[in-house]
DNA sequence: AATTTTTCCGTTACCGTGCACGGAAACGAA
DNA sequence: TTCGTTTCCGTGCACGGTAACGGAAAAATT
């Protein structure tokens, strides 16, 4: 295997007696070959195992192609904030093979914005999209249309089962809570545990809470039996209404010494607990906000599990860039990303 | 800014009146150019922000590059077979770029065998060098040469204060161990821990866990002024002895109901703990060898503290790769990475 | 047999950079 | 002035692959 002297289609059509038009036309299975001359290129390819020179390829090419990232625009201290330094060193990493990184957003609570960006992702003719699955049937909807389009795309943060990804990059979810109740009940004997939850009134929206609820639920069942579990629903959209809610809720449920959360907005519940010192709860919650952050380096929160957004797009772009770029698909399919276990002391690093 | 009609050497050349091969000459800092020309060419590349094509740069060189990765050989369940998938993938990437990544390993235990594999990698003319510091002079002694034949290099795991690396990947060592006593003492009161130590009779080994087991016992004393901290040292040469030797000391230290050991070796201490159950140990390790993540599932290890040596590494040679082909730097000098918090519950993702 | 049509294939001009070669101009020394 | 040196720069080929163009040969039609 080891005659390295990088064989090239020059090297094939001599070989062959054909000329390097011919061959080329044989590796890219355009028409106007002779079934025998197929056939003798074709065994000299598999002899010599050649390989194509990318570099010449893409210079004769001397194309711009696109990768898209199609997720919701960020505000201030959002999760999709978290995504950003992934975008920018995506676009970085795609420059350096001629893949412009263009990221389409829209308003996560508007379907139609949504609708319109699909519409602007699909005009670019794209070599590949990223995304995360927000809106269910509409995502299905737009990802046959990328199927049939013959577009690879990668799903990130959460996915689909719509059997036609390229890629996924995300955390295990169901996993991600149970991993939360463990740690939540770390060396103490569970009796009863508050959970946090956010009033939906939304369209068939994906939502990954659901299923991390049903790992922490496992886990504590599993654990402490007995454990008695309580649920709030709070209304982030207004604020002025939660600290009464909360105060309602510890006071009918005076026994609540652990509190979970299964969003990224445990900072809600901390502004709260910042004002009742008397309440000691232990903590757990999701995702590495700089609110979140701050409510863990003052001791607030016990302990967050983040994902990291940032690599997951990363990955999802670069997956993306070396399919279009090398033809090579990635080397695992599901992409389950470690689930990392923040707290005061290693959150920085992260 | 959006004027993309991709500027070439050509255009340069049409604009500065000189034609390309002086252009060439102005971007690669070769001589042969007067300060007239070389200022007319800068501008226009300022003005118009050149960017060159690397494909046609890559083809035009055509020629092989090798980044050397100089680290302990590794066997079995050891610590530096975690980096393995790294220099795999690491070589993936290289590959791309027309670089080869050439892996030379020395026994760890030997320093000749370490200055044999110097020679070696010198004898490459690698294009970048990735390291772990090991032996400190000789490493020192090393990294002078690199620096004298301008060849880059990039510490991984631990770092030298040699002031000469292009970038360092790797844990922060002393908040390691500072974490680790957070965790070990998560919700106790601490009255009483044991360290373990590695008996070392080496000429001048880089040891970070000696910095790792500062931070430890900072946070022990800021926290529990009133802990008393027992060591206890075995040799991992000799196993058979081991088991004695926690014998005793759990015997004349009995009121020791946490454990911590600063180098990747917990599995050692667990098996003696598996086979005195009546010993409930709190037990927090670093690494995650095979052995240690066996422990973690059976329960016999809390916590492990993990980094991981394989997104080091990689990051070391993409990082060389990056700037022996686009000739840019890291965006960060000293990359301090994740210091991961591994349960039973999310040790599988990683 | 003469013609048109189809099939097949070689030629050639790129793509953007790198670099060796050699020549012109400027400079210095005699 | 003449001749050698140095400085500076343009030319042209190479890198490996792509694809348009057009022509020769084979097949089909008249």
């Amino acid at each position: 295997m080891e005659n390295k002297q990088k064989i090239t289609i020059k090297d094939i059509a001599r070989l062959t007696g054909l000329s390097k038009g011919t061959v080329d036309r044989v590796l890219h299975n355009r028409e106007g070959v002779s079934k025998k001359s197929y056939a003798k290129v074709m065994k000299v390819i598999e002899d010599l195992g050649y390989e194509p020179n990318i570099y010449a390829s893409l210079l004769a090419q001397n194309k711009e192609r696109v990768v898209a990232v199609l997720l919701p625009r960020s505000k201030d201290g959002d999760f999709w904030e978290l995504a950003e330094p992934g975008i920018v060193r995506g676009m970085d990493f795609g420059r350096n093979f001629g893949i412009k990184v263009q990221k389409v957003d829209y308003d996560q609570y508007d379907i139609e914005s949504f609708r319109s960006a699909c519409d602007e992702v699909l005009a670019l003719e794209p070599a590949g999209v990223a995304l995360p699955p927000m809106f269910k049937n509409e995502t299905l909807v737009f990802t046959a249309k990328l199927r049939a389009a013959n577009i690879p795309y990668v799903y990130f943060d959460s996915k689909l089962e719509d059997n036609g990804y390229l890629a996924y990059y995300g955390m295990p979810i169901y996993q991600s809570g149970y991993l939360c109740a463990s740690i939540l009940t770390d060396e103490m004997d569970m009796k009863e545990v508050g959970i946090i939850r956010i009033q939906r009134d939304k369209h068939g929206q994906s939502d990954p809470t659901i299923n991390r609820r049903e790992g922490f639920i496992d886990y504590i069942s599993e654990h402490f039996p007995k454990c008695r579990i309580s649920n709030v629903f709070i209304n982030p959209n207004k604020p002025r209404e939660i600290d009464g809610i909360l105060a309602g809720f510890f006071a009918e449920n005076p026994g609540i010494q652990s509190v979970a959360m299964f969003n990224s907005r445990i900072y809600l519940i901390t502004r709260f607990l910042e004002k009742h010192p008397e309440k000691k709860c232990r903590v757990v919650g999701f995702d590495n906000l700089a609110a979140n952050l701050l409510a863990l380096k003052k001791g607030l929160v016990t302990s967050l599990i983040a994902q990291r957004p940032d690599v997951q797009v990363f990955s999802a772009i670069s997956a993306l860039t070396e399919y279009a770029v090398f033809g090579k698909a990635p080397a695992k399919r599901d992409n389950f990303m470690p689930m990392d276990i923040l707290t005061r002391y290693n959150a920085e690093y992260y």
